[in-house]
DNA sequence: TTCGTGATGTGTATCGGGTACACATTCGCG
DNA sequence: CGCGAATGTGTACCCGATACACATCACGAA
């Protein structure tokens, strides 16, 4: 699966970077945590402009495109083993970094691949926040997480991108149990429901939440409270794989609208 | 928004195709149609090892995806203003067509970016069956409607790709009224439960299928019936495009399951 | 220690869409 | 002219979704 790959250090990634990766076609990751109640997406500063990214990388030659998205996931967060979801391909012509003020580093001097137009696959992927180590890439300065309602502009078309991501993400709510990835094993139902409202936008009944995911029956309720709140102590839960992969069989819903 | 393309005789385009062309990069289009009371899909069949494929293209390197996408669909159909749904981007490595006994003419000497390993973007359409004129492009002798059911072994990942565009399709049945681009402006409910019927692969109750459609209030009834058939006439009903816009504003939903 | 606050735990009545189903009608054909 | 087969239409029931109320309890303030 993971091939050996060469390192390029990065004149060489800019001056001849095309001998390794596919031209023109690169990956962009929407990487979704859930923290203090908060949506969040992975971000990258850019040392040169200090303008924020989307997390991506490029494919190699021989590569799978979703083995380079499981790769960029990797470098970025440190996880492996994480499900990741094609949503779209974005392909504007104008999508080429010397249109939106993106420059070469100065120590290059040839023409360089990385300047033209790229289209770029698009993935998204769910992880436990507290897991993650975010780590920048070889162009940026930083990695850190972002509320999802507090992002700032991005360069090229991130920001439409995201949004797309978020769409799309929000579809798959009906079919796929997304508190599994984004919360810590043991968590509330509280958080759980907050969890889907953030993601929804909108909220929902507390009572008739809890009725419905408890009837999907694929999590249970442990003994332990968790305390320290300052009003009563609401139960934990945990999803239990067995009965997760029973359910997921006679093809779940959870369709929360 | 079509700017002026150069066009490539055949030697030219193995040549020197990726001068003009995004190397790597390619287009293909799953066309549905429905005649017969068959859901219908366009294929084409190459020249050289007669073997059948989905119809595709390449992107120009000012081109925008869905531009590409739109100028396959109308060389292959003669339709225009149809709309089209990018589903899926199959990256698969081994996508190269010397690893599947696809070889270059034989009067192109040089080494063709045409044999290189290629990511294809896939997108399907809808399309009124007796519109088209089936067109096969400069690789193809022919250019015909096949029953989605007795498809043949296509080239390439060519069938994994079609299995996708109608999982696909399936789920866009829940968001938007297919029938009004894959029947003829009249006809009648039969016809219309017949189509739905073979996309979800399942028996729909007669009665039941007729009120929740007409519930959406987006099809008008007409005075005619139609006439010809060995039993009792069916009604013809037409979209009405007004009701259509008015009810689409208020978000519609077609869920039949 | 007690009490107030505010969030959590649990149950019930109602509404509406989805499903199951039956009988009358009518066109073409033999 | 009557038969067969498909269409036109209406009703009862089921279940999930929604709306909603009251009891419980952890913390912190008095």
């Amino acid at each position: 699966m993971a091939k050996k790959r060469p390192i390029l250090n990065e004149r060489e990634f800019f001056e001849i970077g095309h001998n390794y990766f596919l031209p023109h076609l690169s990956i962009d990751n929407v990487i979704f945590g859930f923290h203090n109640n908060e949506l969040k997406v992975l971000l990258l500063q850019w040392k040169e402009n200090k303008r924020w990214c989307l997390p991506g990388g490029f494919i190699y030659k021989d590569e799978h495109i979703e083995e380079a998205a499981i790769r960029v996931l990797r470098l970025r967060t440190g996880l492996d083993n994480i499900y990741l979801q094609q949503f779209y391909t974005f392909g504007n012509p104008l999508r080429e970094r010397g249109k939106h003020g993106i420059t070469k580093p100065k120590e290059v001097k040839t023409d360089s691949w990385f300047m033209d137009r790229f289209v770029t696959i698009g993935y998204w992927a769910l992880v436990e926040f507290s897991k993650v180590v975010p780590k920048p890439d070889e162009f940026s300065e930083t990695c850190s997480w972002f509320d999802i309602d507090k992002v700032p502009p991005l360069i090229l078309d991130h920001n439409e991108i995201l949004e797309k991501a978020l769409l799309s993400l929000r579809l798959n709510l009906n079919d796929y149990p997304v508190g599994k990835d984004l919360l810590p094993p043991k968590f509330t139902m509280p958080e759980l429901q907050r969890l889907y409202e953030t993601i929804l936008g909108k909220q929902l009944d507390r009572r008739n939440f809890q009725k419905k995911i408890l009837a999907l029956d694929i999590m249970e309720r442990l003994e332990e409270r968790k305390l320290g709140g300052a009003h009563k102590a609401p139960f934990l839960y945990r999803f239990d794989q067995k009965k997760y992969e029973r359910a997921m069989k006679q093809g779940l819903k959870f369709g929360l609208q």
